[in-house]
DNA sequence: CTGAAAGCGCTTACAG
DNA sequence: CTGAAAGCGCTTACAG
């Protein structure tokens, strides 16, 4: 690689100090600082293809202009949606995101966010894995910035950007239930996860507000492992009760894409045979037969408050934002009663 | 923040340089070094809770082991999952990795390159947008070691890892000839990047080497702009000619997308009133209600191969790589001549 | 109006 | 075996 330009190559042809150099360049002073040798400073920094050492400056400014963000699998589409908004929204500001996978794994969290803290990132936009409130918590001794999202540790006062998980939940269920399926089932992971804890509670609660008496193996809580069987398996269980639920929540994208799969596979007729209702959305959904019925996260808003609040934070603003937003309920056809065509 | 301790505050808490402290925590003339001061170094070291700052040390050695994802767009699966193997393969060797997306858009290219080079990445995997050459060329002149994913310039001797994009469309093609299809079209998009390229290439000679006749009308290339209802307005087309196509190949996962949704929507019935075939893969495939016969680009493969030749190239070895890797046809029902089931 | 100088936190060639 | 010193490329308080 050809030896890079310094401030100090502009300073030597000019003829002046790289302080005089640097203050043009970064339009510090201008008031102060002759017109004539501006110019020539600027157009010797053009001809000499002069770019700024953005590590040297970091070093001496202690700031990077770097956000790290950690998700759990970017290759995730509601995570990756997420990074586009998030880097899009960092871009406005000259932010750049570094990104790292956890893979929902409390010690790849940790060591993610090591190498982020070395690397001096200014902040960070964290959806926290299971076990992580104490890596959390070190943060925030810390003081650094930071914002949770998608989940995060309710007896732990940070900054978050989520959805209201609950009445999303409650909402979806208790269409299910004015559409006249009466044994509606769930289909989650059994981790501690904060927002999909709060899709079974919303679940319960529509239905109980429903009327309808919870039966307890309605509900399957998938547990480590591969998703596709674990889905396939519970599935098949839910379907083969005595008395099978005619409607199912899924709680991630994940888990109904798999289910869907299977379904199809099975030649289950959807509604007709089972109402379907999940949560995120994919294009995926688009392509099921029957239209899915699925519950929106506003990502945009997400990805934006988030990175927003982030830097806010970053700006020496030390209150805490809690933002849960409200989810839309997209109504199709996957959850109803008289399915029309098809 | 805190103030973070540096090896100055180790150097003087233990009595000795920092010069030594640092050669100790880097594990570096450890035999010329006193096994004692040795741990006195690291216990102090762990106690203080000290880390390396990143970026002084980078300035130091002018390497920052980052290196600059380059791609379309990050929201996009196929683009996400190379970036979570190209994350994974990069972590391996200690590297992290920073992306944006060009939205094929040349200006943002060059700004992310920009950006990028700045910030003194070590390297860059781009799969770079159309009418980038230019910038191409700049970083090679440069010396700053990169990799082409996803397309490159033939014209341009350069890193690259792509699929044998022509070799796998013709393959393609030839399985929907072999099937007994004789006016197989092509919806792609209209820029000149070398993968598409190729892709029209392999169909028309697929169509040459099946003794069928290629009409002129049988392929839609869509521009910049919405590409829904550009998908939507060639299928039309396609499907509305006095001799309408019978077969289709989609050049990409979001042309597919779209215009098997629009295929829903208008009740149009794969294969039997029109096969259809896509490049790459994605989930959604699985749940169109004839699975889907697609192109599987050996993702792993390549997002490992880019990520190693990018890490062998940064190792000052100057040595040119370029692979071209094998599709994959899947066969499903949606190319069948007698779909079985449904 | 302009610049010399210190310093950010490391690494490493060099001297002892 | 150990350490003083220079230097990576910037920024900025300070002095003139």
């Amino acid at each position: 690689m050809t030896k890079r330009v310094s401030l100090k190559d502009i300073a030597q042809k000019v003829g002046v100090s790289t302080a005089l150099v640097s203050y043009v360049l970064n339009n510090k002073k201008q008031d102060r600082i002759g017109k004539e040798v501006a110019q020539r400073i600027r157009n010797t920094a053009k001809e000499l293809n002069y770019r700024t050492n953005l590590i040297a400056r970091s070093l001496k400014t202690n700031k990077t202009f770097t956000i790290g963000l950690i998700v759990a699998d970017i290759s995730n589409p509601y995570f990756s949606s997420l990074a586009r908004i998030i880097e899009d929204e960092a871009d406005k500001y000259n932010y750049t995101v570094v990104f790292g996978s956890s893979d929902e794994d409390a010690l790849k969290s940790g060591k993610l966010i090591d190498v982020f803290l070395n690397r001096h990132v200014d902040g960070l936009i964290i959806a926290p894995a299971e076990d992580t409130i104490g890596q959390i918590l070190s943060l925030q001794q810390q003081d650094i910035p930071f914002v949770l999202i998608d989940r995060y540790f309710p007896e732990c006062k940070t900054n978050h950007v989520a959805l209201d998980d609950f009445k999303a939940a409650y909402k979806g269920v208790k269409h299910l239930a004015d559409q006249g399926f009466s044994r509606i089932g769930m289909i989650t992971y059994n981790n501690g996860l904060f927002n999909l804890l709060e899709r079974k509670r919303g679940w319960l609660a529509a239905l109980k507000d429903s009327g309808i008496a919870f039966k307890k193996n309605w509900l399957r809580e998938i547990g480590p492992g591969p998703v596709k069987q674990a889905v396939e398996k519970a599935l098949q269980e839910l379907l083969s009760m005595p008395q099978p639920v005619d409607a199912l929540l899924f709680a991630s994208n994940t888990i109904a894409l798999h289910a869907l799969k299977h379904i199809n596979a099975m030649g289950i007729k959807v509604p007709q045979e089972l109402a379907v209702l999940s949560f995120d959305e994919t294009e995926a959904f688009d392509l099921f037969y029957a239209p899915l019925t699925y519950i929106r996260q506003p990502l945009q808003e997400m990805g934006q408050a988030a990175t927003r609040i982030l830097l806010e934070s970053i700006g020496r603003n030390n209150k805490i934002t809690q933002v849960n937003l409200e989810g839309e309920l997209v109504i199709r056809q996957s959850t109803s009663r008289n399915p029309g065509k098809r």
